[in-house]
RNA sequence: GGCGGCGUAGCCAAGUGGUAAGGCAGCGGUCUGCAAAACCGCAAUACCCGGGUUCGAAUCCCGGCGCCGCCUCCA
């Protein structure tokens, strides 16, 4: 397996020791909604996480919430509130939009709040080792004590320097020195600490947690592209510095950005779309296929077009397997096919390569530093070639095994990538009702015109079944005409 | 100004030295009462432009042009 390490900037070999592997994500900072920036960097990390999981590696993912920070404390004067009550608040509004777009439970999810003890014996450790001094109540971490200081970002402290838009601060040795720990105001949470009153500065938290739940040294750490510099290379002075454990992380990836009319989506811009809006009018198996996409490590526009072609292509899928699974002998996926799940591949005709090496090629290219469009593209492969041999006026005698197979190998690919992974009945039944709501139509009422219709054309009476396929398509709806009966879906 | 990335058909997107996956849309054919779906075929004479290396480059090198990001909180 190869994956990209933006600490050497290339793609390496994947190589640990053992099987377990300690994997830890940057998470977020609870004082609002998500947005599709989010939703991608959870998608992808989670589809991470599977992947490793599918081949079989025993991982420890940790993955934490920021749950106090300026931003917090400024939202929670804003609304009148305690600031505990806007992190909860938002922790749970994770939940809820992660979900449906089926991201997993990390195996840890820390929180900076309820780990300060670790937090503080880390910064103590830096004081220790000439990493920190304390100024004014607050304590900084010194850049210039930390020789390799820029090494992830590939920056040097004088090109820092330079490019100086680095605010001046109070009681800073150096304007790039951070602090790890700030003396509070007033108002301010505050937890006790040797250098007084205080809460921590944000990267120290990663660094203390990370340690805490996995030790000194992770094979993985991930987060958005944006994280590299400061808080990703903070995290390394401050780890390294303070257990003296080098690489502290093995392995660095991080995921591109989401961008709306070629701009990164973000916050400060305020060109954002909060996943809760989104998924108010669209599929959220479509959202994760159309982030999946893309390469992680490439910027994705997200555009409605896009969208709209990714529910497409689901619909496609789910569609072919609907009928597909109507005509075989088994009808429904998890209705006891009649192969045993160990049949093998090899039963199958040399004629269904793409069905055959299906999860092969699904391998080869996660294996190629997760590249999730290749993957989904031989997905399409074995669909493309399945239909093929099914849906002949005399189908392939083997077309049921075909089905099987696909099904099978679907199975464990949905597992990892979590599309592809639905009933189809069901999806398709989704999407007829979704349509029906949204356009105020009845489903009685279009099955009684189906019906009607059908009738028409027993007696031949194409002009009436015509008009009424016609009347239904002004409302999007299209009458598919099969052997065994009429289908209707909905335009896309 | 420094550093990094990107530019592949109408749109989206893989491919990073051996002659262009896949999705969406389009066209032709098969099927169909007609359609739709599905399948088959067509569609970039070829990968921003100009040089170079090589038997051979979208893929490597040099020089342009364009776009984006980081350098400040940000997934």
């Amino acid at each position: 397996m190869k994956v990209f390490n933006t600490l050497s900037g290339r793609k390496e070999e994947f190589n640990i020791t053992g099987n377990r592997i300690r994997m830890y994500v940057c998470g977020v900072t609870v004082y609002d909604y998500c947005h599709i920036g989010h939703a991608r960097s959870q998608v992808v990390f989670d589809t991470i996480y599977r992947y490793l999981k599918w081949k079989g590696y025993e991982v420890t993912y940790v993955r934490n919430f920021t749950d106090v920070d300026d931003k917090i404390i400024n939202r929670a004067r804003e609304e009148n509130l305690p600031w505990q009550d806007i992190a909860e608040k938002y922790i749970e509004a994770f939940y809820q939009d992660m979900e449906p777009l089926g991201i997993e439970r990390p195996d840890i999810e820390p929180r900076a709040t309820e780990h300060i003890p670790q937090m503080i014996q880390m910064i103590q450790a830096l004081l220790d080792r000439g990493h920190a001094y304390i100024s004014e109540g607050n304590v900084y971490f010194n850049v210039k004590s930390f020789p390799e200081y820029g090494k992830l970002s590939k920056r040097t402290l004088d090109e820092m320097i330079a490019g100086a838009r680095v605010e001046p601060g109070e009681g800073k040795q150096n304007p790039l020195d951070f602090a790890l720990w700030k003396a509070s105001k007033p108002d301010e949470p505050s937890w006790d600490s040797p250098w007084g009153p205080g809460r921590p500065g944000w990267h120290i938290e990663c660094s203390a947690m990370s340690t805490h739940y996995l030790g000194p040294s992770l094979d993985i750490h991930g987060g958005g592209l944006d994280l590299i510099f400061p808080h990703h290379e903070n995290e390394i002075a401050q780890s390294e510095g303070a257990t003296g454990v080098k690489p502290f992380v093995r392995y660095w990836i991080h995921n591109g950005f989401v961008r709306v009319n070629q701009e990164k989506m973000s916050k400060s811009l305020g060109n954002f779309f909060t996943i809760r809006e989104i998924l108010e009018t669209h599929d959220p198996e479509a959202l994760r296929l159309f982030l999946l996409g893309r390469h992680y490590r490439s910027p994705v526009d997200f555009t409605e077009k896009g969208l709209r072609d990714a529910l497409a292509a689901l619909e496609r899928m789910y569609f072919s397997l609907y009928i597909l699974l109507n005509r075989s002998s088994f009808k429904t996926i998890d209705k006891a096919p009649r192969f045993s799940s160990t049949m093998n591949a090899d039963e199958l005709p040399d004629e269904f390569s793409h069905l055959k090496n299906l999860i092969t090629r699904f391998k080869a290219a996660m294996d190629d530093d997760f590249n999730t469009p290749q993957a989904i593209g031989a997905v399409f492969d074995a669909l493309n070639q399945l239909n093929n041999f099914a849906l002949k006026r005399t189908p392939h005698p083997a077309w049921e095994k075909a089905l099987f197979l696909f099904i099978s190998s679907l199975k464990h690919i949905s597992a990892v990538l979590g599309v592809f992974g639905s009933d189809p009945v069901i999806f398709i039944e989704k999407l007829r009702d979704r349509h029906c709501q949204t356009h105020g139509l009845k489903r009685e009422e279009i099955e009684k015109l189906v019906n009607q219709r059908a009738d028409a054309r027993k007696r031949k009476d194409y002009q009436q079944a015509d008009a009424i396929r016609a009347e239904l398509l002004k409302k999007n709806i299209i009458l598919e005409d099969y052997p065994d009966g009429t289908q209707w879906r909905v335009r896309i």
